[in-house]
DNA sequence: GCCAACGTTGGC
DNA sequence: GCCAACGTTGGC
């Protein structure tokens, strides 16, 4: 089993709208990087644990935990011409986006990114990097089990 | 709104 | 394959 951790604004899906849905499962759709997909593709199992993180927000920060309940799967939004994630160049042969679906675990403190940073054995938490704009990104065992000790 | 740090695109 | 231009992310 691997951990991770997502981020999502809030003004787009919430950690509160995702327990508020009928299943408390959402499918992480919208993902445009390879990099993130290939995470969700080729790497997360159901049972991943994931850090829920809302980003582009007036308290960016660790808000709960949730984790994957379904393996990856084509991307419905990049079929749909309607969409802000459609990709004309994506076909129903060949999807260039996938997503895997997550389930609300339980919702923790606000554990802000500069609590993150103030942490010597968080310095090596992929977000704190310079420069990282990753949606998706692998969290070590450590930096899980050091993060559940603070919440 | 600013801007650093990317990732992607497309002409060559 | 190179790389300049462009678009995006996301904290501040």
């Amino acid at each position: 089993m691997r951990y991770w951790l997502m981020k999502s604004e809030p003004s787009d899906v919430s950690i509160d709208d995702l327990a508020a849905m009928p299943a408390r499962t959402i499918a992480w759709y919208g993902v445009r990087n390879y990099q993130a997909r290939n995470f969700m593709r080729d790497q997360m199992r159901v049972g991943d644990q994931v850090f829920f993180y809302h980003s582009s927000c007036s308290e960016p920060g660790i808000v709960g935990i949730a984790e994957v309940c379904k393996l990856a799967y084509p991307d419905a939004t990049q079929f749909d011409p309607a969409s802000k994630y459609f990709d004309p160049k994506a076909t129903s042969l060949r999807p260039r986006w996938f997503n895997v679906e997550v389930k609300f675990i339980r919702k923790t403190r606000l554990v802000g990114i500069k609590e993150l940073r103030s942490y010597p054995d968080l310095a090596s938490l992929r977000i704190l990097q310079t420069g990282n704009r990753l949606s998706i990104t692998p969290v070590d065992p450590a930096e899980w089990n050091f993060i559940m000790g603070i919440l």
